[in-house]
DNA sequence: TCTAAACTCTCCCCTAACAGGAAGGTAAAG
DNA sequence: CTTTACCTTCCTGTTAGGGGAGAGTTTAGA
């Protein structure tokens, strides 16, 4: 199957596949005569397993060793486990930092009058000085 | 002042500065005879409130727009507000978009053994084959 | 005063994960 | 046979700087 096709059923655009024939994540055979890249079921098949695993916010480095233990028939599912309660964690870290952003950006939003005038909370809190020399 | 001093008042890395220079965010005096940054007061005062906005997840671009707020004593603080509930929204969006992926990865996980077998709802899940032809 | 350390400069390459577009070859449809 | 759709490589751009080379400057100590 030509890339097209391929990307269409993998759900991702002609760019990323050939991106990740680029970087040996999923490689297809090449047609030699015409420079083609030529891909199998099983190709699609790990395209669509990078595909939702990028969903599942794994950067692509992940989604390799993710796709190495799903084509390893020896491994054990301790291992997926692992990689995927490490980023949960990582999700809840950012999940805290963004809940700490939004709440002190919410404080200097009620405390500003958002009129006409210039005096505004929100540019105080953000000059606040304090140059020490 | 010069940039490693600068850089320290506002928490910066000299790095950043320079890089804030490059991009005619924060420019400093040029030293005609030795070619170094000069630094004033308020040179700092403009790096320390980039600082600060780019920790409260602004952009550099949204910097330059409320540092070109902050320099302005014409400006409504309604101006400053509209962006700061926008930068709200979007934390929002991100920490809903981020609280689902978490569910879902908990919802795998709860479903694994973790053990030394190789088989694995989570993959299993990622591999979830639907090749149209 | 001399020297060595610390500081600064510019320039270039690197990051992540692709997107956009140019120039040119190939395939499929009418 | 021609047009259109598809494919190829190559280059540039994105965000916000980090790392390091090579060269000039300043400063502190002996």
């Amino acid at each position: 199957m030509k890339i097209g096709k391929a990307a269409q059923h993998a759900g991702l655009s002609v760019k990323t596949v050939r991106y990740y024939a680029d970087i040996d994540l999923v490689r297809p055979a090449i047609d030699t005569a015409t420079g083609y890249r030529d891909y199998t079921d099983e190709d699609i098949a790990r395209l669509q397993f990078v595909g939702k695993a990028r969903r599942f916010d794994f950067s692509v480095s992940e989604c390799r060793e993710l796709l190495n233990l799903y084509q390893d028939k020896e491994r054990s599912s301790s291992e997926v486990k692992m990689l995927t309660v490490e980023k949960i964690n990582e999700i809840d870290t950012k999940l805290a930092e963004l809940q700490e952003l939004k709440d002190q950006l919410n404080h200097l939003v009620q405390q500003c009058s958002g009129d006409e005038r210039p005096d505004c909370p929100i540019l105080d809190a953000l000059s606040a000085q304090n140059i020490k020399r």
